[in-house]
DNA sequence: ATTTTAATTCGTAATCATTCTTATTTAAAT
DNA sequence: ATTTAAATAAGAATGATTACGAATTAAAAT
């Protein structure tokens, strides 16, 4: 997912292109990890220094409903990252010391045989956790 | 696990028996189920009008550090639900409309046939959310 | 090009969960 | 009964997130 399709995708569901949306984009695009939104404040202010974070939390909220980005806790804060939509579904491998991840294309879904009737499945969450070959 | 048995652990870790502590993992037994701070605070109110959220949060953590109790985070608040040892090492489906818990016993780190080869592992987390049986 | 409209942003205050600090109290060991 | 380390109370502080009115702006309509 590049800036200009998210943008195009947005539109088609009637938002707007502003230069501040536009810029969150950019920073998840540039690194692919989780980023927090805090990180994401820093680094638009040194373009728009009057950036709020109503602004911020608004947006990557937008983008996340928007399946745009994707969300994950880490730590107390929300961290969210860019949906790599080019793998398909897939879960994280998210390295406690610097939090950048490895995709893991195995999802428990597939094979799991739990008795669930009657249950309404909506969502599912799977992350492994540790420390990445630089880190360990 | 009930109360005595998770006192006696605590004991011959040095740490002591107080009436705080002992409400707390009272509540923990009766209610099966995923219990917010603020939840415990209001129950144990009734009993000691004068706890504060530090003896909660301070005794929350011990008893997780001690496996008695086992933490999630749920709609941006941590939620504590007696670790259900009797059972093993297990997951849960937990209902976004009550809260109850369903406990999965299947796990896909058995199941997992994915290249991690130089990244340690430390934990990981799989849940299943949606609607149980009474709330769907 | 101008106007209109609704979306978006800014600036700041409010909220809410969680953590911290200090003085005081208490359980349990001596 | 005394001592000591652990635990608590009370409230302030922090930090993430949300809320809100006023001002601005992008895009559509004229």
């Amino acid at each position: 997912m590049n800036v200009e399709t998210a943008l195009e995708k947005l539109k088609e569901k009637g938002y707007k292109r502003t230069k501040q949306r536009e810029r969150i984009l950019e920073i998840f695009v540039k690194q692919d990890q989780y980023i927090a939104a805090k990180e994401i404040l820093k680094e638009i202010q040194e373009d728009f220094p009057g950036v709020s974070y109503d602004t911020i939390y608004r947006n990557l909220y937008l983008l996340t409903d928007e399946e745009i980005l994707e969300a994950t806790e880490l730590g107390g804060e929300k961290h969210f990252r860019l949906g790599c939509d080019t793998h398909g579904h897939h879960h994280h491998f998210i390295c406690t010391e610097c939090g950048k991840t490895k995709s893991i294309e195995f999802c428990p879904m597939n094979s799991i045989n739990e008795n669930l009737n009657g249950y309404d499945i909506e969502n599912h969450k799977f992350e492994i956790y540790g420390k990445c070959p630089q880190c360990s």
